[in-house]
DNA sequence: TAACTTGACACCTAAGTGTTAATG
DNA sequence: GCCATTAACACTTAGGTGTCAAGT
């Protein structure tokens, strides 16, 4: 396991496609090695990438100007990139490689931990993805989200993640729109895709447009590619989401497992002023002048090993503030001495030491409804969980066919025709981020005037789309206050970096997986261009997106479409408030909370 | 002079409308004058403010859906901002407000000096307008460039600026896009919009799209306002360009007055650390531990009275490792003890010290034909030179309208239909664009593949466009050589972030001007909606743009078009490199240089 | 020489880290 | 006492300042 390479990419997924075998040469994969096609380009620093060169070439289609083909354009990079030389541009088949998927791996291993905080916290490692196979010219939305993995809440016990009982209740998610949005293909793949400006929290009422976790709870990111030119046509496109089993993490306000807060020290830039040397010594850095005063800051732990593997450095005082340093050095140094300290690209640590005791079974510790039947445990044992739907904790993510975690795991991939369940609440986010604001530079806070967000539930209901509002699963009050589609569906908010606290402007998505890189179903040919305006049923209760997604995706081989979990209802308190259980109620709730607001708005301007 | 209210704006240039004199009401003006238009707004620090909102809308426009009309919904926002309501929203008068302006006008009447580096310098103060009178829904490019402001070179001599000779021959400038152009006039007055993403450079072989400065030359930025939705219309579309005088400056590679660099010290946050409190005393900060050795390295100047104004602060070594600190010492605390040090909101200095000593006339320095006649002296003086047109170094902009700068000056418009004579190596830039790159994250640097820039021209000349290729005024060597249309016409590249450096995509833009902040065409109107694809005449020369602009835009009032600077031809030499004088030459060597590149590129893909 | 330019540098802002102690 | 949360803190990266000595 022992992978000193950790220069960036890891595994691409590369779906099997018997219709089509030769779209993907082995040349382009080659290509999705490279850091960049053109390593002598050169990008300014802070540019934004935005669609310029898309608009570029599609204005000058639409005047009638030839700037030279496409194709001839497209044929000539591709004699520049290397690429194979038949492959036909109108045609996609994307696919996702996860960087730095050796770290991810070794996080997962020991059972990822990410902190949230009030403020928004970074994940990290970061989520960032390459791509490839997308249609150069053609525009792409790129998304992210992070869904509850399980239903279970958690506690680390005894040096090991157990289940505490049953999940409270969720948020609701966020739809992270990546800020280049929408973009060519050409430029998403240009180079690897990053989600750094997603951040999470647990602040409830948070107005940032953070993701909103809970602690000691499971989650697994997920990455969207959806074909088209323009936000509002989501709806109607198809979603192909994939998701990386190795990002899987539990969200905690505190580290839990020492060798995570090693981990990450080990490998977070920022985080550097916690660092060992990987010599066996303490690194000491110019802290001299403020040694004395942090030495003296040592209270709580009597740990005085701090020192013990201090032998020949330089005569300062041994480094970070920390003192349960002692901790992470006596699990850590049983393997790392050999290792050279690299700074961003530093040696990974062998994952040998499984967790120290298995002891107690799974218990209730967080007050919700504890009806243990079977323990998840470590978290990185995900792959032992494959019979575990019967669980009272069970996967919201299907992870059956995935291989062995240690040989590389392969993403899910989903691909979804129309989830038009998301449409209604879907337009209503698009309508919040139809405001203002909406500029880079300054942080400047933007709240969404509520008397602007009535409208488009009126105009939609005006179109007769009125019944597609039941469609909405969720809703967040004004106050902070929410509730979640319970174990079914995930209330969804767009967010570009908008924050739609006010409202629920929210979409239900269906998260049942097909975990599918080897199966391809005829209609995902049909399935891969946009449909936009189909008229598609509106689904009248929650959690019905699983069976729109098997019509559309039939499902192949081994893996079958995750049965949608049943959409039972529950009536959901959230930190001793209840919250509503029904939700056409609920949005009738949001309505009349917008229509009030509206009123209040207007009548006093200020 | 003394203005302590510093929150922001300053004075918004309102044209007179006599065909529309409702069109802007005062209400909107106060608005104006909030930091936004709703104080709860918050946006995420980091977020994009792209065209989604507006893509939403556009999207549903064409989909058929009625998201509530946009009357209907910009009814809304009207209401809730206190907006009059009789504002129809299909036409549009921008209004621009500089931010800052206080600032800026200490500035100016001293003498704005920016400093230029190798490496990329920004602009303070930063260059940040607020921007009113748009289309809500109408999208909008917005656009900045930095013109030389006459044909001199200066020095610093004797405590004052005087011109040392002829300007050296200016670089290809390039227009800088507003990175999140483009987006709607609803996001765009939002909040102000600033450039400081634009940064001034001298280094010739630039790679980062930076504006290259000559050092020791005088500057006038603009802005410039487009209703367009896409970049590559630019060429056919109106251009408004506001000019506001007071944000003039002379490139520096070190400052020159003590002065400016004081005022910089004093306002700029990164300066901090060589602020002095503004109570007589030096401010001293947490320079403790490295006090002894700042002190140590204080080799140069003898001033010792870098301790004399210390009086009663704690006892901690005097800060800043300047040794030049003293002179600025001397000069500013004449009027500097009765102001408190705010952080971000510093104090302004009254401007009352005028220039010490206007001794020796011009001089002759810089090499380049000396053939001097009047001095502009002090750039301060710059509404003093109203009728300065006959002389050697006269200014490219007239700023013969404007009040006095103390009362406050008025931005000068320039109103342009369909500057034609930028359209063909504007389609270069344009082509240039298309290129992948352009993301957010990581400087991760990009060249352009000339081969694919090759394409362009042909596209042009294929669609009966080849004479248009005329215009081009510049080119831009592979190597970093370049020269300039001289005197006349600028070369322009577009820029956003995105460097053009390889090759020639620069188009000529008109600098002619027409000053009238209260003078209003009746062709205007027309010019309001962008011209696409109009077949204007090419101007078969450089700097015929005046007469473009002249049919465009009639002068009124007493505000006439400048005459268009001679399109006399001189030989450049820049930097012992002489330059062609043809442009139709030029250009040809631009197609030479492209085809050739594209040989060798498509023979080696490496 | 004098004027101008350059790069290293100390100092700052801004924001991402884990640590620590206090809190509930 | 345990567990989870939180804010202050020291440390980091990244990059924007003017200063200064040396170069051109």
């Amino acid at each position: 396991m022992r992978d000193p390479v950790f220069t960036g990419t890891a595994m691409a997924y590369q779906p099997f496609h018997a219709h089509r075998p030769v779209e993907f040469p082995v040349s382009a994969f080659l290509s999705a090695a490279q850091p960049s096609f053109f390593p002598a380009l050169t990008l300014p620093p802070g540019s934004l990438g935005k669609p310029i060169a898309e608009q570029a070439f599609a204005a000058a289609a639409e005047a009638g100007l030839n700037t030279l083909g496409h194709h001839q354009q497209a044929a000539h990079l591709r004699s520049l990139k290397g690429f194979e030389s038949a492959e036909e541009e109108a045609e996609d088949d994307p696919k996702v490689t996860l960087e730095a998927k050796e770290l991810w791996d070794q996080f997962h291993k020991i059972g990822t931990e990410m902190v949230i905080t009030k403020s928004g916290r970074r994940m990290f490692p970061p989520f960032k993805v390459r791509i490839n196979g997308l249609d150069k010219k053609a525009k792409y939305i790129l998304l992210m989200d992070i869904m509850a993995a399980d239903d279970c809440r958690y506690k680390f016990h005894n040096s090991r993640w157990m289940v505490a009982g049953k999940a409270d209740p969720e948020m609701p998610k966020r739809m992270y729109i990546h800020p280049d949005s929408p973009a060519s293909g050409e430029q998403w793949m240009a180079k690897p895709v990053t989600f750094h400006k997603l951040k999470l929290t647990n602040n409830m009422s948070d107005k940032h447009g953070f993701t909103i976790l809970n602690s000691m709870h499971k989650y697994q990111p997920r990455f969207h590619i959806v074909r088209a030119n323009d936000i509002l046509k989501l709806p109607y496109c198809t979603f192909r989401t994939y998701v990386f089993p190795e990002t899987e993490f539990i969200a905690v306000t505190a580290y839990q497992n020492d060798k995570i807060t090693q981990l990450k020290i080990d490998n977070n830039p920022f985080a550097k002023g916690f660092r060992d040397t990987g010599n066996g010594r303490r690194e000491k850095r110019k802290q001299l002048t403020l040694a004395p005063l942090r030495a003296f800051a040592d209270p709580d732990g009597g740990e005085s090993d701090a020192s013990s593997c201090d032998p020949g450095a330089a005569g300062d005082s041994p480094a970070g503030s920390g003192t349960t340093r002692s901790q992470r050095d006596a699990r850590t140094h049983t393997d790392s001495d050999q290792e050279p300290d690299h700074l961003e690209n530093p040696s990974v640590r062998p994952s040998s030491p499984g967790p120290r005791s298995p002891p107690s079974g799974p218990r209730s510790v967080g007050g919700a409804n504890p009806s243990k039947k079977g323990d998840p445990g470590n978290p990185s044992d995900l792959t032992q969980q494959k019979d575990q739907s019967d669980s009272r904790c069970r996967n919201r993510v299907d992870h059956r066919t995935l291989g062995s975690t240690e040989g590389g795991s392969y993403p899910v991939l989903l691909q979804m025709d129309s989830p038009s369940h998301l449409s209604t609440a879907h337009l209503q986010a698009l309508a919040l981020s139809s405001l203002p604001g909406q500029s880079l530079y300054g942080p400047q806070p933007l709240f969404l005037p509520p008397g602007q967000l009535a409208v488009t539930p009126g105009g939609l209901s005006a179109m007769g789309m009125g019944q597609l509002l039941a469609s909405v699963s969720g809703v967040t009050g004004l106050g902070g206050s929410a509730l979640s589609g319970g174990p079914c569906g995930f209330p969804w908010q767009l967010s570009q970096g908008i924050p739609l606290p006010a409202l629920g402007a929210l979409f239900s998505h269906p998260y049942a997986y097909m975990a599918a890189p080897l199966s391809r179903s005829p209609l995902l040919g049909a399935a891969r261009s946009c449909l936009h305006y189909s008229p598609y049923p509106v689904p009248g209760a929650l959690c019905q997106g699983a069976g729109t997604l098997a019509r559309t995706v039939p499902a192949s081989r081994d893996t079958s479409p995750v049965a949608p979990p049943t959409p039972e209802r529950h009536t959901v308190t959230y930190r001793g408030k209840a919250l509503p259980k029904d939700p056409i109620n609920e949005l009738q709730s949001i309505q009349k909370l917008v229509s009030g607001l509206e009123g209040q708005r207007s009548a006093s301007p200020k």
